[in-house]
RNA sequence: GGGCCUAUAGCUCAGUCGGUAGAGCAACGGACUUUUAAUCCGUGGGUCGACGGUUCGAGCCCGUCUGGGCCCA
């Protein structure tokens, strides 16, 4: 039984895995391929669903086809067996093989050799059934590649956690997961013809940073071998796209990925897409505008209308303007107070307790201002609202509001209460940029790990002109996330998860 | 970081009061030329997440650890 092509069979394999093994090794004995280098194939199953829709009951066509598939039905009776073979984007079609076309030899391998999760190309004609079922009715059939391993139950979902960690089975068995996945590069479609529309220009910029910047994050750190020092994994690509804006690319945008070392649930992920673009004479206005069409444009392409049905069933309405509010009108109506961007930290930290807030005694006063937004408000944003003026402290990039004190010219995106968005009128003037980086720096000397580093390239930049711009950053999972109303993890096709324990 | 839930067959899950480990699908052997989660007859499959404790006896009770989920800060 042995052979070189065929190690011994553990049998300390669980029943199932020991007789999949069992056969592979078989057929090679039997000189049978189980992973052939090629196998006849003349169309898709979708080909075929749709050049003959509407076909009768019980007609026989005369085209001869190969077809391939992978096995998800398998139902052998004596002379006639049928299987339901699959492809990738999940259309099916029904395959028959009989005694009388294939011959007894055929068909007996056919029950013996072939497992549901088998992938084969079947040679032979296109049919309805008596049933009316579109078929292909074999002449002859060929293994395509054999499969190990069973496939969970087709009736029955997959846990969260297998899913997740065999999303190749996951793809396989559920319509979800394969929609989930089309529909990732569909909106990252729409997002770059959006943008294009608009004449932005799409850039690539490091990843792999020698500062860190452009967010209140902590990063991953990383070593260089060949140039000997620390590196780290951006968070943001904002300086470097700012970078690209002094340089003259009046509207530029990015699509790519970023790692923030913090933690993760159901809408963080510690590598995620964003999106992130500058627009020259913009502001956070004219940026505003932009991002709302691209979350509209992004609807439109995958639903088909600006409103869209989230997996429970529920629709959501992005159409329209959507709403405004101000945080620290928010703020205010949530203490009972009048709260602005110059009420006192120790006020604050009254209202908080009387909240009953945690409150972390590093809050910076505007920190502590956003927290006590989030805790008062955030329910408040499941339709999609901008909510408009933050504080000075917490915004180093930002400019100051043209009007109010304390506050920049800064919104934030909420949609089904999570941040989607956020968008600036970017702070252009380089003197009060080094002012608010060496605030940061010193927060960091002082143990914020979030805290941004002086990067004297980019103030450098920005000492040659920068001129005045709107800026936004959007992250793509979220975006998605608020199109399908599902878990950061089911937009992600590999989640980052722990490894199994053996 | 804190709280709650959870881990049993390939998959999805039951498992009562602590007393020989269960189902459906899947698998194996057999019958069946129109099945659609076929049906019928028969059969096999388990380190009950890991380690420790209590007990005559632990899937079940207790502790620690690990993985996963939910909620909170």
């Amino acid at each position: 039984m042995t052979t070189e092509n065929t190690p011994a069979v553990e049998d300390d394999l669980p029943e199932q895995l020991r007789i999949r093994r069992e056969k592979r090794a078989g057929m090679i004995e039997r000189g049978v391929e189980p992973y052939p280098v090629a196998v006849e194939r003349t169309k898709s199953l979708k080909d075929i669903r749709e050049k003959y829709t509407g076909l009768e009951v019980d007609v026989t066509t005369g085209d001869i086809e190969s077809l391939t598939g992978r096995i998800i039905f398998k139902r052998d009776t004596g002379k006639l067996c049928f299987a339901t073979l699959r492809e990738g984007d999940g259309t099916e079609l029904q395959a028959m093989l009989s005694l009388d076309k294939v011959g007894q030899e055929a068909l007996d391998a056919w029950k013996s050799d072939i497992d549901l999760g088998d992938i084969v190309s079947v040679t032979g004609e296109i049919i309805t059934s008596k049933r009316g079922e579109l078929s292909i009715l074999a002449h002859s059939w060929k293994l395509a590649s054999k499969s190990l391993r069973p496939l969970p139950n087709d009736h029955k979902p997959m846990s969260e956690e297998t899913r997740v960690r065999m999303r190749y089975v996951d793809l396989i068995v559920r319509p979800e997961a394969r929609v989930a996945a089309r529909m990732r590069p569909q909106v990252m479609r729409s997002l770059r013809d959006t943008f294009n529309n608009f004449d932005f220009i799409e850039v690539e910029t490091p990843m792999l940073q020698v500062m860190h910047g452009g967010a209140a994050a902590r990063p991953f750190k990383t070593f260089s071998n060949a140039y000997d020092m620390d590196l780290y994994m951006r968070i943001a690509p904002e300086l470097f796209l700012k970078r690209c804006v002094v340089g003259g690319i009046e509207r530029v945008f990015e699509i790519n990925r970023n790692f923030r070392n913090e933690g993760a649930d159901s809408s963080h992920s510690p590598e995620f897409a964003m999106v992130e673009s500058y627009m020259s004479y913009g502001d956070w206005r004219s940026i505003a505008d932009v991002t709302r069409t691209l979350i509209q444009n992004a609807a439109m392409a995958v639903a088909g209308s600006h409103v869209v049905t989230h997996a429970d069933g529920s629709q959501k309405d992005l159409s329209g303007s959507w709403k405004e509010i101000s945080l620290y009108d928010a703020i205010s109506e949530g203490v009972g107070e009048t709260v602005t961007a110059l009420t006192p930290h120790a006020d604050l930290k009254k209202y908080a307790e009387k909240l009953g807030m945690k409150i972390d005694p590093k809050w910076v006063t505007g920190k502590l201002a956003e927290e006590i937004f989030e805790h008062v408000a955030s329910d408040q944003l499941i339709e999609p609202t901008f909510v408009m003026g933050y504080p000075v402290d917490t915004s180093p990039l930002v400019r100051a509001h043209r009007e109010i004190p304390g506050v920049v010219e800064k919104w934030d995106l909420y949609v089904d209460g999570f941040e989607l968005a956020t968008g600036y009128s970017e702070l252009i003037d380089p003197v009060i940029q080094r002012d608010r980086l060496v605030e940061q720096a010193q927060l960091g000397a002082k143990g914020d790990l979030e805290a941004m580093q002086v990067d004297e390239d980019f103030l450098r930049a920005m000492e040659f002109g920068m001129p005045p711009m709107g800026g936004m950053g959007m992250g793509v999972d979220r975006l998605l996330m608020a199109l399908t109303g599902l878990g950061i993890r089911e937009t992600i096709l590999f989640p980052l998860v722990k490894p199994e324990v053996e």
